[in-house]
DNA sequence: CTTTTAGTTTAGGTAAAACTAAAAATTATT
DNA sequence: AATAATTTTTAGTTTTACCTAAACTAAAAG
């Protein structure tokens, strides 16, 4: 396994979240990593070099197998970073990411497994997204939005999306956490916004902006 | 705190390694950092700028007191991150450092304060070299050479020199860890080797070149 | 007191990774 | 289909950080 600059493997990660395995505009991919279209062409002529991506010129760049594979250790390591930083730390789930955005980019297979075993081997980091495995296999992406629950159901948290920490903060007000259970009471006709019922006999309102970010299943 | 580059950082770190806050030549700073005289001249003047050395030309470099802080608050890091790879991660002693010097260079104080407190706000990392503590200060460095205790004194092994791997799986291979006591049974007048008793009754001799790097305590 | 030598600095070059500005190709619109 | 709008690429520049080769300084040896 070859060693890679943190550059290169912002571009991999940024191409992985932007379409997995197929092809990515130069402008979305200049978006995502916050730089100008022109540093973006240099730098998938680059990779490509080192065989990571395939570009066409004008149409756009894809990841190759090796870069699949790479990016799914790059995630790998921030997921489990992420983890260790709120379980172990107990940092709060809106400050892990630029914390794990540095550490992700430590290179050391055996300090990754030392620490997910240290963990417990998680499948899910603490906003419920899926771990790679060490085989590149990836654990089921957990959860249906909260609006897809009918009034009556009982509903468990099990995933909350990366909405700012305008959200995050809104959750910890709300206290909810993963895990939570819940009744789900009713749902607005009006503006989709959903009342639950907390076990302790608490009732919340989420309004439709909250709902779509916060993932469930029935329990 | 202004945030700096990964080379700047080794670069201050090796100079307050070569001489704390006294000019070292760059000569010397070269063959610690591995590079060229010529690119070390050159990355001392961006040090300079930022005020972090002071360069007297053809005569040495030496750390600002800017540099002195940072060098230490590098060390912090490093020391910190060491115990939890040894404690917590259960890694050897030998296998640390490479991994370290990379975790050394994230960047966020609350990440450095969150795991020191997490370990128990360690005053010596696995070596037992002392951790600069969050206000500059300087735990003390513990422990006298082997070579300085008499035959009949009962002793703590406290710290350990990093001189290598070599040096380290002797250590493992005899079985000696921090906190181990001995009693000091002879002193080779011929060699200077020690012959030392563990509490199981098992008997152990050190060469001259293992005691120079093994350092105690009398308990 | 000159010469040699060891160490240091300058000068010039390469590569990564960003930038601006302008040209070229693609896509959209009349 | 021709032109307008957008996107992408090319070309040239900047900064960091390394390199080699040549020039310079300081100190020791002759």
């Amino acid at each position: 396994m070859k060693t890679h600059t943190e550059s290169e493997e912002n571009y991999i990660k940024a191409l992985y979240h932007l379409g997995g395995d197929n092809p990515v505009s130069n402008g979305d991919l200049a978006h995502r990593i916050g730089a100008k279209g022109s540093s973006v062409t240099q730098a998938v002529k680059r990779l490509s070099q080192k065989n990571l991506v395939t570009v066409v010129p004008y149409k756009g760049v894809q990841l190759t197998e090796d870069g699949v594979q790479l990016a799914k250790s790059i995630l790998r390591k921030h997921r489990l970073w992420e983890t260790f930083l709120v379980d172990t730390l107990g940092f709060g789930w809106d400050q892990v990411h630029p914390l794990a955005e540095q550490l992700e980019h430590v290179q050391s297979e055996e300090l990754v497994e030392r620490l997910s075993n240290f963990l417990g081997a998680p499948k899910h980091d603490p906003h419920g997204d899926p771990i790679p495995q060490p085989n590149g296999q990836m654990p089921p992406v957990l959860g249906e939005p909260l609006g897809a629950f009918a009034k009556g159901h009982t509903i468990k948290v099990v995933r909350v999306e990366d909405a700012g920490s305008e959200f995050f903060d809104q959750l910890d007000a709300m206290n909810i956490n993963l895990g939570n259970t819940y009744d789900v009471e009713a749902i607005s006709s009006f503006d989709a916004s959903v009342q639950l019922k907390a076990p302790s006999g608490h009732t919340i309102w989420l309004s439709h902006s909250m709902c779509v970010n916060i993932y469930a299943v029935s329990a």
